[in-house]
RNA sequence: UGGGGCGUGGCCAAGCGGUUAAGGCGCCGGUUUUUGGUACCGGUAUUCGAAGGUUCGAAUCCUUCCGCCCCAGCCA
């Protein structure tokens, strides 16, 4: 282990890590715990990602460690399914936690020890005031609170009174515990913030072993003194609570003081990150289910085909600062792209198949051409390709009256077959509806693999897959879940949901040796872009997803109408 | 009208009193190419929310103003 001042010492790339940095140069702190703290409620999302990479990635980088902790204080919205699925995306985008799992339930016996403590030193009282009447008491933004009329109740009454809280003598919401800061502090989350709330329900870890249960701001700083998190890291949005988290510190007999600090929460365009509207989409059967595809959910990237090193690195790209900020997806589709640029191995699949019948090709005659399985990886190796006299090209690679820029088949054009022949086209065939239905080539022997021994150059290279060969495949692609950049705020954010963010293409013809490929390998189906198998596939049907499309420069062409230019 | 946070190019983001104001994404143009992919080269802020002030010198310090975000759950 190399010395403190040495680790993570590639200069500060955020404001956190300079903090980090100068604790450990001020000897503050020796080693760095941080923790990632999701609620067992709901699904990890991309933005969690975030989180997870600046909190686990810190840690690393310093030679500390990273909790992970469920903040499982509220029994009635979290659930065991979560527990479960929460660290196996966690463990897929590449965090291990090793022994330090932890749960806001596990310290109850010494927060509730802390309340006691808090109401000993006349710092908490239970307050009999309902719901509607605290929020009254508490006043406005503009104007303080007013103090409890049950706020000056002696220690023993308050003890009392606790005590048969928690043995379950009253009713949820009939007393809580508050703590007893300032009813006219201008910060609202210091006007005696409730601490304990009586809830009779089934808690997934303790059971029923409780009924009262911790607020976030009196379980969260407390775990992290507990557990020694020495930088609290969270979102903006909790930047108010730091004073309380503070103050419950300094008033309690915690072993160790930790400290939070705020960064700004990640938003995407063109989709959603809100819980709530996750949960909305779901429930509504606007996508389906949690790991849709299109869903910026983990299992959503995940089953999309989005590797998690990818992920990783547009965590980083994104950077950590105070700011609010909408990243563009395109930078996401970068990341993917880059990543899988270098690991996917090449294939080639016909998604909207043309017939092609080459006419001097012998009938029945099948021959194995080899091809590059990864221009970008020698290791990845070669592959054969079966090559026949009727083979399926892309519909969109043929053009009866292409324009000056189309470099593709055409009739009496001549392009290459990509690792196989230069084909011409020499007749096109349509249906009654005028339907191009088939062309008709013939091939030029001499150009086996590819290239003209005389020199003669094409400017299309098409992929193609040989017709009796051909594994069915269904390809399913995607576009952004909502059409405008921001989706509206409130309720109106479905109005812009993208009716063609899924479409389905069946019928696909795709490359046999497909079937030597791992069923979770990225691929890339060349000049179409990144495929992954889906897990909806079957023995007869090969489904698969695109990640993301390569970049298409001649879609920018026809696009700005500069076709003809 | 209270408290907190933030304003650097289309989107992110470095910058911490002296730099021609990094870098990435995007966009534009070009080279290479058996993927119109990749890679590579070049272009893309006389200006840092605005106005004053301090200073030989300000995106960086001070003042005022403007704008945006968050907070009134017994959610986290």
């Amino acid at each position: 282990m190399s010395d403190a001042a040495e680790i993570g010492d590639e200069g500060s790339k955020d404001f956190v890590r300079e903090v980090i940095r100068e604790d450990l140069d001020a000897g503050r702190t020796q080693t760095v715990v941080t923790r990632f703290p999701p609620e067992p409620n709901g699904y990890l999302h991309i933005g969690h990602a975030k989180s997870m990479c600046l909190n686990f990635g810190v840690a690393e980088e310093f030679g500390g460690r990273c909790h992970l902790r469920f903040d499982d204080t509220n029994p009635t919205r979290e659930e065991h399914e979560f527990i479960e699925s929460i660290q196996e995306d966690v463990r897929w985008l590449g965090f291990d936690w090793g022994e330090h799992l932890f749960f806001a339930s596990g310290h109850f016996d010494t927060l509730y020890e802390w309340a006691v403590h808090l109401i000993r030193n006349g710092r908490a009282y239970v307050d009999d005031l309902s719901p509607d009447e605290i929020r009254e008491y508490r006043g406005t933004l503009t104007e303080p609170g007013k103090d409890s009329p049950y706020r000056d109740r002696t220690v023993e009454e308050n003890l009392d009174l606790f005590t048969r809280m928690k043995a379950g003598e009253f009713t949820e919401g009939e007393r809580v515990l508050r703590a007893k800061v300032d009813m006219a502090s201008g910060n609202i989350n210091m006007r005696d913030p409730v601490i304990y709330r009586i809830l009779h329900a089934e808690h997934p870890r303790t059971g029923n072993q409780w009924c009262i249960y911790p607020t976030y701001d009196f379980a969260h700083g407390q775990s992290d003194a507990i557990e020694g998190v020495t930088h609290s890291l969270c979102t903006l949005e909790f930047a108010d609570h730091r004073p309380l988290y503070d103050w419950l510190i300094e008033n309690l007999p915690v072993p160790f003081v930790p400290r939070q600090y705020e960064f700004s929460r990640l938003n995407l365009t063109h989709t959603v990150l809100s819980k709530r509207r996750l949960i909305q989409l779901v429930e509504e059967n606007h996508v389906h289910g949690w790991d849709d595809p299109r869903m910026p959910t983990l299992r959503g990237l995940r089953r999309r085909g989005y590797p998690a090193p990818a992920i990783r690195d547009f965590a980083q790209r994104v950077g950590v600062t105070k700011s609010d900020n909408v990243i563009e997806v395109q930078l996401l589709d970068h990341c993917a792209r880059e990543y899988l640029n270098k690991v996917a191995e090449r294939r080639m699949g016909v998604l909207r198949p043309l017939k092609v019948v080459i006419e001097n090709y012998p009938e029945g005659e099948t021959e194995e051409l080899e091809a590059v399985n990864n221009p970008e990886d020698e290791g990845a190796g070669k592959r054969m390709v079966p090559f026949s006299r009727e083979i399926y090209v892309e519909r969109e690679d043929f053009m009866e009256d292409p324009p000056r820029k189309f470099f593709r088949l055409g009739p009496g054009r001549e392009v290459r077959l990509r690792y196989a022949y230069f084909i011409t086209c020499t007749d096109v065939i349509k249906d009654e509806a005028g339907e191009v239905v088939e062309l008709r080539c013939t091939y030029d022997p001499a150009t086996r693999g590819g290239d003209a021994p005389d020199g003669r150059k094409v400017k299309g290279t098409l992929h193609w897959v040989s017709a009796s060969h051909a594994i069915d495949g269904e390809v399913r692609l995607y576009d952004h879940l909502f059409s405008e950049t921001e989706p509206a705020m409130g309720d109106g954010f479905l109005d812009g949901l993208n009716k063609e963010s899924l479409e389905v293409l069946e019928g696909c013809k795709l490359e046999p040796s497909l079937r030597e490929l791992a069923d979770d390998a990225p691929l890339q189906f060349e000049r179409q872009g990144y495929f992954i198998r889906d897990p909806d596939s079957t023995d007869t049907l090969a489904v698969y997803n695109r990640s993301v499309g390569l970049r298409d420069s001649w879609a920018k062409i026809v696009a700005k109408g500069q076709a003809n230019a």
